[in-house]
DNA sequence: AGTGCGACCCGAACGC
DNA sequence: TGCGTTCGGGTCGCAC
C-alpha cells in the first residue's frame, strides 16, 4: 500500500529511467482506469515525453509538454520498467513503450489506481489536487494549523491523520507510526488534543516521513518500487502490523483494532 | 459542515 | 480437495 514514502521512492527511481524518452505508444488495457477522455489520452501521450515527475500527497504527477498525467497507486499501484518484448502480465493494465523498446507498464492487481490526463493551467484546480493539507515537511504544518483542523473534529485522531486534506499523504502505516511515536491513544478525540500533542504529531509526521523517504518506504504485502528496490523501513516498525509482539519500548504485547474500519496498531501503555 | 457508509476490485484467508 | 464466503484498504459520492 503505498504511502508518501513508497510514492516519493517510485517518483525518484522513475525520474532516473523514463525522462524525455519518446512515448511511442500507449496501451490501455483496462479502460476503467483512465478518469479522462479516453481517445485525448492516447493520441496526447503518444509522441509527448515525460519531463519531469513531481509528487502531491499521494497523487504522482508525471509532466508532458501542455499537459500533466495525474496517477494515484492507491492500494497496491506499480510502475515497471520492462523491455516491450516481453509478454505482459495478467494485471499490467497500462502501458506506455518509449522509443528506445522499453515499457513503463502500470500494474494493479485490485484495479484501483486511477490515471488522469489534465492540461497544465488546470492543475490547481483540480479537485484531488486541490484539496490536499499540508506535506509532511512544509513549514506550514505547525502545531497551531493542527490544533486549529482538529478543533473541529470528534472523530478518533488516528481517523483524522488519515484525512488527506489535513496532512497530505499519510496513510495506515505511517499514521499508526506517527501516533506511537507521538504517545497518543490512537482513539482520543482529535478535538481533545492538546497544543503539545499536536507539537509531537508535526515532530513525528517530520521524522518518521523523512526516516521512511530514506529508507525507501515500507514494503508490505505486495509493494516493490519499479526497480524492484525494496524498502527497508519497516525494520522500524514500531506498532504496525505487530500485534501480539512486545512493544519495542516497555514490552507491552501491542494492540489490534478497527478504528473506522481501519486496522489500528497501538501500545496501550505508551499510548494512553 | 461533519459524519457514516457503500462502492470500487480481486486475491488471500477462512469455513464447511 | 474444492467450493463458496468474507475481508481489506484509499478515495469518492451520496445520505443524513
Amino acid at each position: 500500500m503505498p504511502e508518501i514514502a513508497e510514492v516519493e521512492t517510485v517518483r525518484n527511481t522513475l525520474k532516473k529511467q523514463i525522462l524525455n524518452k519518446k512515448i511511442k505508444k500507449v496501451n490501455i488495457r483496462y479502460a476503467k482506469m483512465i478518469e479522462s477522455d479516453l481517445k485525448d489520452f492516447v493520441s496526447i501521450l503518444e509522441g509527448n515525453e515525460f519531463l519531469d515527475i513531481k509528487r502531491r500527497g499521494k497523487w504522482l504527477i508525471f509532466e508532458l509538454h501542455d499537459h500533466y498525467l495525474l496517477t494515484h497507486l492507491r492500494m497496491e499501484g506499480k510502475f515497471y520498467l520492462k523491455n516491450e518484448e516481453l509478454s505482459l502480465e495478467k494485471h499490467e493494465h497500462i502501458i506506455f513503450t518509449f522509443d528506445d523498446n522499453t515499457d513503463l507498464r502500470y500494474h494493479d492487481t485490485r484495479k484501483f489506481g486511477r490515471m488522469n490526463l489534465i492540461k497544465k493551467e488546470d492543475l490547481e484546480n483540480t479537485e484531488a489536487i486541490k484539496k490536499q493539507g499540508e506535506e509532511p515537511f512544509s513549514k506550514n504544518l505547525t502545531a497551531i494549523y493542527l490544533k486549529e483542523k482538529f478543533s473541529k473534529k470528534k472523530l478518533p485522531i488516528k481517523t483524522v491523520l488519515l484525512d488527506q486534506t489535513i496532512i497530505s499523504g499519510l496513510g495506515n502505516i505511517y499514521a499508526n507510526e506517527v501516533l506511537f511515536a507521538a504517545k497518543i491513544n490512537p482513539l482520543k478525540k482529535a478535538c481533545d488534543l492538546s497544543n503539545q500533542e499536536c507539537q509531537n504529531i508535526v515532530l513525528a509526521t517530520n521524522e518518521i516521513i523523512e526516516s521512511a523517504i530514506k529508507m525507501g518506504g515500507t514494503t508490505i504485502k505486495s509493494y516493490t518500487s519499479s526497480l524492484g528496490v525494496t524498502g527497508r523501513f519497516q525494520q522500524k516498525l514500531m506498532v504496525h502490523k505487530r500485534e501480539n509482539e512486545p512493544c519495542k519500548v516497555c514490552n507491552e504485547k501491542i494492540v489490534n483494532i478497527k478504528i473506522g474500519g481501519r486496522s489500528t496498531y497501538y501500545c496501550p501503555f505508551c499510548q494512553k
